[in-house]
DNA sequence: CATGAATGAGCGTTCATTCAT
DNA sequence: GATGAATGAACGCTCATTCAT
């Protein structure tokens, strides 16, 4: 191949430039699995750029090929798992052959415990409240748990209108559910990577039940039925 | 008095001396005060020294004539903040005389809540969690909850002794109430400091309201009431 | 005594004057003696002037009302060291009823290592060389030092002249002799600071012996008597 | 070498590599012969990292880029220095085709001082007494110095066995006798920094008469020999 | 005269980011 | 594209000295 243009359309170098491109996005992934890692460990603020490059073992400057900065690239990784889990919540069908509300919502719950159990890593660190980030990637962390809590709104006042849900305060109700759903979140994560020998977390690392007890404390609190 | 000795038992040097205490105390209090301001803008680990003595209009030395270091100020902040707190919480009568647990327990709600409010600067930083400080303060801290946490498993406990609570998960319940607790208070802390202006805020002002609704939701959840 | 004039020239003032001169001497001295013991446990750089005004009890604004810094009061003291052990040093008489040369000699060295063991917190300090203090200070004692190797210069050209003392570099051996007795002094003094614990400077507690072999070694060398 | 794979195993890479090396080495060097002009100005106390970096025209992370700290670079300087200085000292044979023990001796002398006056800038430091180091320095100067002193103890006894050398306390001259060689280094150090200018150091320039004068001194003392 | 609160330059060290190779 | 040496602002903290009371 003498004399080779500059510019070889469709050719060879379409080969060559499409396995840079994937050499290059395995990179990048694994810059993302180092980081996810060292945030695991240490939190955001905590990790430095010397940690993640010292995990994914790839030069200082390598890094800011790659992303822009520290931010940038938790960023990514926060707009990754929101994704996810977003996913995982499904549309309350109400027709007559769909499952009750509350199973569906059952569903929905366990669904998504299970999905940020998955990504323990990231959601360490987001599902832990805290001013630990920069403004940006704390906007976006915001931002999701507004959707979320709107999500929450939006089903409550259905099930009001359904009759199945009493008179509240949609929006405190809404911010305490979810702030209660963090909580049990933090803690099954922390159950998940003490392992086998924390006995304080046992009742954490049943996935469904705490979903199921978390579910049915959100319907009927823990008063003992009247009558 | 004449013929005044060299020593001045409660004399003028007494008054001296009382003012420069006073002086100090205040000197002491106003460095407290910047603090919390910035605390509250930056969180713990962002908030830099710097900031604080640019607060303060004070030089750099003088921060540590008050305090031995940034962590032991915020040790101060959050030792009597958590000590204002844990005073609002009275344990629950039960003789026949007394008012009913629900009222005992509504009253004490109110009381943590306001109190919460109150302290809004501090409470600002320790009620929203994060990985956010030392090794130490952030043991301070997470002893607190984990004190609150038992408060409410010893209360779920008796509540079910005397057949006022279902049967539940206690640790599962402890958990997310608690945690509910802490987004509500959050929410009523923002809302207090965007003042009047904040429309998505508004029903977190209605400091007893909010207190109330939480307790309702921690007892009867949202499912309407069966049949 | 109404009315009292401004001056009051030989009147009670007089009395008052001089008892107030008293006074602060002896808390000049206070402050001196308390300098020497953290002299001593800390070398001149470490000791910082909190140190100092900690031990002498006094506030920081009256350390300097009496001294104008650090190194004021350090030169104090060193100039008084040097005349103490300066005053032991008696210049060696050649007439036919004076004790024999040698005898002196070793009645000097001993009376000076005794000196010098006596003012042990600051002789610690400077008969260390190095390079601990500021320049002024320094010069001082580089003076001090530079005088004493006159005097040996001065006594071996002497000796010389007499006959008692053989050929040598009177520069070279003075210089050797000096550090060969500072060295044995730093010793010394270690071994005084240790107590009766310390196995290693045992030798070095018989104050006349040590100085007796001092001389032995400076006049005789430790080559075996030849023939 | 056509169709050039991605490695290059000895290959062109390598010279970059080693060049980098180099340069790295070359800094690191640039940076110690900085911290040397600078240690012997002020001693290692007064020495700031500032100073340092200042002299050696880098930015103050570039230092801590090849020193892990102050403390670092200078333990590096004194092993180095240590290191050559020990290995000038000759074990003293005694056999029959041996040179006489003097003039072993003599040799071992005028080699160690030669070597102490070729590495000046770290020997000005270390051959100072002073409580100026860091604890971890400190040690490792005195244990150099206390394996010198062993070693004169260790010569004085054999040659005490040999006959050679007269009765004496081995202790007290083995300390005697290395503070004055120290004195004298001092001294040479100082004759050579100041250059030709210096009248009163002319002695000391003329090393090897020094070393030798210095050895006769320790053997014979200043004593004319009697009879 | 005595006080001690106040000062601020200085310390050694860290770390996100840049850039010549 | 990859490298890692270089950068320098920023950090928390110390301490000799000053000065209003």
């Amino acid at each position: 191949m003498p004399f080779v243009s500059e510019e070889d359309p469709g050719g060879a170098l379409d080969g060559r430039a499409a396995r840079a491109e994937r050499r290059r996005a395995e990179r990048r992934e694994a810059i993302l699995e180092a980081a996810k890692a060292v945030f695991r460990d240490k939190g955001y603020h905590q990790a430095s750029v010397h940690d993640i490059i010292d995990q994914a073992r790839i030069a200082r400057g390598t890094f800011y090929l790659y992303f822009s900065s520290k931010q940038d690239l938790f960023g990514e990784l926060v707009a990754e798992f929101l994704s996810q889990v977003r996913g995982q919540v499904r549309r309350i069908e109400l027709g007559p052959d769909a499952d009750p509300p509350r199973t569906q919502l059952r569903n929905n719950v366990r669904r998504v415990v299970t999905s940020v159990l998955e990504h323990d890593a990231i959601a360490s660190i987001i599902v832990r409240d805290g001013r630990g980030y920069d403004d940006e990637s704390r906007a976006q962390v915001d931002g999701f748990f507004a959707s979320v809590q709107q999500l929450m709104r939006d089903a409550i006042n259905v099930g009001q209108g359904l009759g199945l849900v009493g008179p509240c305060d949609v929006n405190v109700v809404s911010v305490v559910a979810l702030g209660g759903l963090r909580s049990a979140l933090v803690r099954m994560l922390d159950a998940q990577a003490a392992g086998a020998s924390d006995p304080d977390g046992e009742s954490f690392k049943q996935t469904a039940a705490v979903a199921d007890e978390l579910l049915d404390f959100f319907l009927r609190g823990v008063a003992a039925p009247s009558g």
